[in-house]
DNA sequence: CCATATTTTTGAAACGTTTCAAAAGCAAAT
DNA sequence: ATTTGCTTTTGAAACGTTTCAAAAATATGG
């Protein structure tokens, strides 16, 4: 049905082999038949086959990008620095979503070898499954996962010195009795900023509560229903540490529905610094970290295959606005941050 | 290097075919030679060619979603109810920027034919490259934009009557200078738009602004902008009906540094009812459509070709929180909003 | 035990490109 | 005319699968 390279060649008297030379501007074809070629590509509306290409030319100069859900409001900057990076090399990106189990798009793309290299983001990729892919023809980075092996090179972020800030900052402000709003405890960046949490108590000597009591699976409606028990209970705290911003947002609405002020009554802080934080009230303060430059730099790690696994650290950044209670004299849109510096390079 | 089928043929003692069939849990073969193939194939940790297959079956069942930018706070919806769709068909979904220009991935992938099907949002696609490749094999759905060709479909907003909503509502909160941010003028959805704030000044015997005096180019920052050159004038109208969510957002924080009351001096309604819509202060009245719905609605499409080109309109709700101005009595957290019946059928 | 069905396995021909190595054209130099 | 050295064009062999049609093996029934 559709015309193929040979049907070109047909119709322009010329043999297979010189199509596809004209169509990818080869040198050696002359000018007057490379005209002929192109009107007759043309006049077939011929579209050359992709697979055909990949299969003969063993790559497909695409990057793939696999993402647990497309559309956390997370993601996107990581995306930015991803395609970036990816374009400059003149490749192309695609990005899927791993939701589906053992035979989601993202499994069969791995699989059957329709990218030549992977950025993995979330955990629903098994590590068996990186393990037997990873190749030097088919490198993978892994984001905000620990996953050691040939191959596969991670870009972490830093956690656990984060979550110590965080908390610090909320003792250096007076509170004494925070809680810690747990996201998912299977995840690896959860249980990291748990960590940091409890060192940072720890290392004022505060006392570490027995068992995490409340959790939210990262979601903005968790954190509300988290909290939501948690007002229903007698002892409240006074500062709230959540895994991440959408539940410190959740957090938030259920005290102001409860009548607790915040941050006068409990003050709360969040993980990420997702774009929404500035425009809730009020106003997030969060553990920030720099999301492009996360995905450019996996992206440039797929580009610089190399055997031994090598991992890089990113640094976090305290984001100071009004949900901890940090007395500021300027206006609520600017914020104060505080750099904490990171190390980069080998694991 | 990588095995390939050969290999695994080889290595179980039985032929190429065999192979192909075991694998793909033909019932032809029997268990025992199926159980040799498969530790044969799992010894050799063979991954079979993408490339090969799709060349073979001529066809890659994957679709193909392409769009401005993958970031915006908009598209997630979308993504999600196309992904759903397409996994209920059990293929696959990549997606993929626009962003490049003449050959930007997006460009490659619709040429080379690396999908069965498309569907593409967003303006960086030319008309002409669509009108190009859509075919009985390739049918393509465009999202928000008119084109009509065979085997193309629309899926398409009541961008007028939505607009002539809002604009509707604040003339019955007594508004009577009602200003119109504009986003790119040369937007599909935004000339709409343009068109129902138009009619619905015209309908009420209200003067119509002889031409646009204010544009954000859809960007938050766009908004604020503008509105600051606004407020330097002198004569300040009492609301703003803004093309999209995101500079309504913008104008709200330039009025507020301005001194001036939102809703209290202007009221500002928006459209698209993005996320952040009742996160930010006031809350946002705005102009909803079901983005989910959107996506979903055009993957079916996708599946069923037909040769008539086949467009759908999809209604649109004015959701009414403070921005307007619209006195409540309920908390601020709710919401109430108005269904604009859309129809749904032929073009 | 033979003929006939049925199940299982196999060769070989695609699918539509790229690219190597050889052939053909063509000019200039002998 | 013939050789030499270019430039341009071409045939044919891959690339790694799927799948048709035929062959081989096995089972079924008389």
């Amino acid at each position: 049905m559709a015309a193929t390279i040979k049907d070109v060649a047909k119709m322009a008297g010329v043999a297979v082999s010189t199509v596809s030379y004209a169509l990818n501007n080869s040198p050696k074809i002359s000018e007057e038949t490379r005209r002929k070629v192109v009107k007759a590509a043309e006049a077939l509306s011929y579209r050359p086959s992709g697979a055909a290409r990949n299969l003969k030319k063993r790559k497909s100069e695409t990057i793939g990008l696999f993402l647990n859900d497309l559309g956390g409001p997370f993601y996107s900057q990581v995306i930015e620095g991803v395609q970036e990076v990816v374009a400059s090399h003149d490749y192309n990106l695609i990005v899927c979503s791993t939701y589906g189990g053992e035979n989601s798009s993202a499994n069969r793309f791995l699989r059957e070898k329709f990218v030549d290299g992977a950025i993995i983001m979330g955990s629903a990729i098994p590590d068996s499954l990186i393990l037997q892919v990873a190749a030097e023809s088919f490198p993978i980075v892994v984001l905000d996962r620990e996953l050691k092996a040939d191959y596969v090179h991670s870009v972490l972020i830093m956690n656990e010195q984060g979550a110590y800030d965080a908390v610090k900052h909320l003792i250096k402000l007076g509170r004494r009795k925070i809680e810690f709003l747990s996201g998912p405890l299977a995840a690896y960046d959860n249980s990291k900023r748990y960590e940091g949490y409890k060192r940072a108590l720890k290392e004022h000597n505060l006392p570490v509560p027995a068992k995490i009591s409340m959790q939210g699976r990262y979601l903005e409606a968790g954190g509300y229903q988290a909290v939501k028990v948690m007002l229903a209970g007698n002892r409240l705290p006074d500062a709230i540490f959540a895994a991440n911003d959408e539940m410190a947002i959740g957090a938030i609405r259920a005290l102001r529905e409860g009548g607790v002020r915040v941050p006068e009554d409990i003050a709360v802080v969040g993980f990420d610094n997702i774009s929404l934080g500035p425009f809730v009230r009020p106003t997030l303060t969060t553990i920030g970290h720099s999301k492009y430059e996360m995905g450019a730099i996996a992206t440039q790690l797929v580009f610089n295959v190399q055997k031994d696994e090598n991992s890089i650290m990113l640094p976090t950044q305290l984001v100071i606005r009004q949900s901890c209670g940090f007395k500021q004299q300027n206006d609520d849109q600017d914020e104060t941050s505080i750099l904490h510096e990171g190390r980069r390079g080998l694991g």
